[in-house]
DNA sequence: TGTACATCAGTGAACGCGCGTTCACTGATGTAC
DNA sequence: TGTACATCAGTGAACGCGCGTTCACTGATGTAC
């Protein structure tokens, strides 16, 4: 896994940059964000630490790859539970699980991966992502599209309904990745956030 | 400020436990979590490293006290903000604006102290504050109560009530303090969070 | 098809650094008589 | 009031460690002829 194809020799490794980022994930997967480091890829890699220059100008940048990485990783994660949704004939109800999916995906992963979770939105100081270009973002406002199209979402609160949305689920998602919440509590929890939000959606 | 009251001599510091606590406060304001240390925290109170042992029995042990007096902090911040609010003869009104007040100064503490806010909810290993018995925890049940009594919240979801309140402003106080939102948008934003969370505990 | 050579992804040793923690010690404080 | 002494909060030097990064190098690869 970490030794993907070889050619003959050991002394090129072959595929170095996506091995040190998989190296990567696996080492805050495993002990968190502050176990990064180029030396720890390295080992992990099977490769001298300066190795590592060839492909990244420093940890910072290879830091924020990964954090790009795991946020795609997220969407994708997000975006295959949705599609698990069966279209039925109430086209409403469709609309509801469909979104219902996309929440439960995210808090789910923070709760499978809180350390990957964690990274994903650790800023690299340079860019504020001021606006989302994420899958998961795009996943939300096309599922509220929908919403309103099956005549769900209250149109009068049309524009604040990705704030809405984001900031609940995200806000539940920390609080179960760093366990604020007992493992007991969290589905609970999660049934709590999904209908709260739909209460502020929906029409009075 | 980092000297308080001394006894004549340099020798002994006089008190050295609330002054290092002090240090590491500002240390975290200023530079971030990952700049708290011992040695760091020792320069700042004009003191050698190993002093600080006879305090803590170790780093963690400090980080997790500045934890704690954070969120104290928080919560007083929040308490101080919700006084401000004077009563007027319309008691719904009242009761909706001390609890936007907390709203409010939960993402104004995120937003003014993102480094100190970041660090309030880093969890000590061994103790996952399942039950929080914090003064932020506690000023949103009371205000909870409150709404319920002026007949504001709807008793349908006084049990969701807390959770939902929690999730949405902290998510958003986590995106303001990492800067995930543009700071334009940040006003914005907190108005949309405090009409969705209104809209989904009033009545239908 | 075979050879010379430029390219470039690796090595390995070294750099300086700052870290948390321990330890034998020392100097000030406060208490008992 | 003055002195002996236990207590305890400090010192300063040392420990071993792992870190990110640089540098001159080397070995494999692939291309031009």
């Amino acid at each position: 896994m970490l030794t993907p194809t070889r050619k003959g020799s050991d002394y090129h490794h072959g595929d170095l940059r996506h091995s040190a980022i998989s190296a990567a994930r696996n080492l805050v997967n495993k002990d968190g964000i502050s176990s990064l480091g180029i030396r720890r890829i390295a080992d992990l890699s099977g490769v001298s630490p300066a190795a590592l220059y060839r492909h990244f100008e420093n940890l910072e940048q290879l830091r924020a790859e990964l954090a790009a990485q795991v946020r795609q990783e997220l969407g994708e994660f997000m975006q295959h539970r949705r599609n698990r949704i069966k279209p039925s004939a109430n086209r409403k109800r469709t609309a509801i699980l469909k979104f219902e999916a996309l929440g439960e995906a995210y808090v789910d992963f923070a709760r499978l991966h809180p350390r990957l979770f964690e990274i994903a939105f650790i800023q690299s100081n340079e860019k504020p992502i001021s606006e989302f270009s994420d899958l998961a973002w795009d996943l939300l406002k096309e599922s509220l599209t929908e919403l309103t199209a099956v005549g769900f979402l209250d149109r009068k609160i049309l524009e604040s309904a990705p704030m809405i949305a984001w900031s609940s689920v995200h806000g539940l998602a920390v609080l179960v990745a760093q366990k604020a919440i007992a493992v007991r509590d969290q589905d609970g929890a999660l049934r709590q956030i999904l209908d709260g939000v739909q209460r502020a959606l929906s029409y009075k």
